[in-house]
DNA sequence: CCCCAGGGTAGGG
DNA sequence: CCCTACCATGGG
C-alpha cells in the first residue's frame, strides 16, 4: 500500500522500497528514457512529459508533481493498481524467484505507451541496452516534440512516417531503421491500430503485432507486457535463455502463467545485474 | 582484434 | 518443422 504527502510543489510517494525501487523499475530494460543524475535524481520522458524523481527513505519523492497528475498518470504508470505482494507471496514456492525479488524487489511492469513500446523494441533485437537508450534519444532529439531544451517528447506515429530514411541513417539504428519505416508507415495508413490491438485476445495481439517487419516472437511480448500490460506474456531474449537453461532445466512453472511476465521481469533483471547470481 | 547485445529474416534442407 | 548465414553498430 501507499500514500501521498504533498510536499509545495512536490510529492511524496510513501511506499516500502520493496514496493517501488526508482533504479530498478526504472533501468531494468522496460523504459529506455530514464537517467540518473549525478545528484541521484532520475530525469526521463514519459507519457509526453517531463518526470523527474528520486528515492528516498520513505518511499518516492516526485518533483512538480500533484496530486490529481499522480493519480490520473502516474499511479497507472507504475503499476499501482497490480497486488505485487500477492505475486510474491505467490514467488515464495520457487527458490530462484524468491532471490530475484531478494535481490530487487521494487521492480514494477510499468505502464507504457504501445506505439513507444513498439518502436523502442524494434530498435532493441539483437541490441545491447546503453545503445538502445541512446538510439532513442537521438529519434526523440531528431523527430519528437520539444518539451524543454534538453528534453524531447517521443515522437507521434504522423511525426515519425512523415521523416525519410535518411533521417533515420543518423540513429546509430543500424540495419533497424527500414523496420522502423515500415512500421509507421503502417500505422499511418491504417493497417495496423494500436487501439484495436488493446482489444484483441492476447493470441490475436501477438499475431498481429508480428506481422511487422522485425517483430518476432520476443519483440512482441516485450510490446505486449510492457505495452499493453499483458501480464501473461513472457519474452525470452538472451538473459532469460541463460536463466531458464541455467534455473529451469525441465521448464518453467506453469502455475506464474497468469503474472509469468512479472517473474520473467524479476529474472531478468536478476540474471543480467546481479553479480552473485548463481 | 574478439565477442556480445532484451533477435529476426530469408533461404535451404 | 529445423538449421544457418547474415544483418549494422558500439560497448566491453
Amino acid at each position: 500500500m501507499y500514500s501521498l504527502i504533498s510536499q509545495g510543489n512536490n510529492l511524496l510517494l510513501k511506499i516500502s522500497l520493496d514496493a517501488l525501487d526508482a533504479s530498478a523499475a526504472l533501468d531494468c530494460g522496460q523504459s529506455f528514457r530514464f537517467r540518473l543524475e549525478e545528484d541521484g535524481s532520475f530525469f526521463g520522458v514519459a507519457l509526453g512529459r517531463i518526470l523527474r524523481l528520486r528515492q528516498v527513505p520513505d518511499g518516492i519523492l516526485f518533483y512538480d508533481m500533484s496530486e490529481e497528475e499522480f493519480h490520473s498518470s502516474w499511479a497507472d504508470y507504475f503499476d499501482l493498481k497490480t497486488d505485487y505482494e500477492a505475486l510474491k507471496e505467490a514467488y515464495r514456492a520457487d527458490e530462484v524467484l524468491q532471490r530475484a525479488v531478494a535481490y530487487a524487489g521494487g521492480i514494477r511492469v510499468l505502464c507504457q505507451e504501445p506505439f513507444e513500446t513498439l518502436i523502442s523494441f524494434l530498435i532493441s533485437q539483437n541490441n545491447n541496452i546503453p545503445r538502445i537508450k541512446n538510439s532513442v534519444e537521438q529519434l526523440c532529439r531528431r523527430l519528437g516534440t520539444p518539451l524543454s531544451e534538453e528534453y524531447y517528447a517521443f515522437p507521434t506515429p504522423e511525426q515519425m512516417a512523415s521523416a525519410s530514411l535518411d533521417t533515420y541513417a543518423g540513429l546509430g539504428l543500424g540495419y533497424r531503421d527500414s523496420y522502423l519505416v515500415d512500421c509507421v508507415q503502417r500505422i499511418a495508413d491504417g493497417r495496423l491500430r494500436m487501439d484495436e490491438i488493446s482489444r484483441m485476445e492476447l493470441e490475436k495481439a501477438r499475431e498481429t503485432l508480428r506481422t511487422v517487419k522485425g517483430v518476432g516472437p520476443k519483440v512482441a511480448e516485450c510490446v505486449l507486457l510492457f505495452g499493453f500490460h499483458r501480464l501473461e506474456a513472457f519474452p525470452v531474449d538472451t538473459w532469460v535463455k541463460k536463466a531458464l537453461s541455467r534455473y529451469y532445466p525441465q521448464g518453467f512453472p506453469e502455475q506464474y502463467g497468469a503474472s509469468a511476465g512479472v517473474a520473467q521481469q524479476f529474472l531478468f533483471h536478476y540474471i543480467r545485474t546481479c553479480k552473485d547470481a548463481v
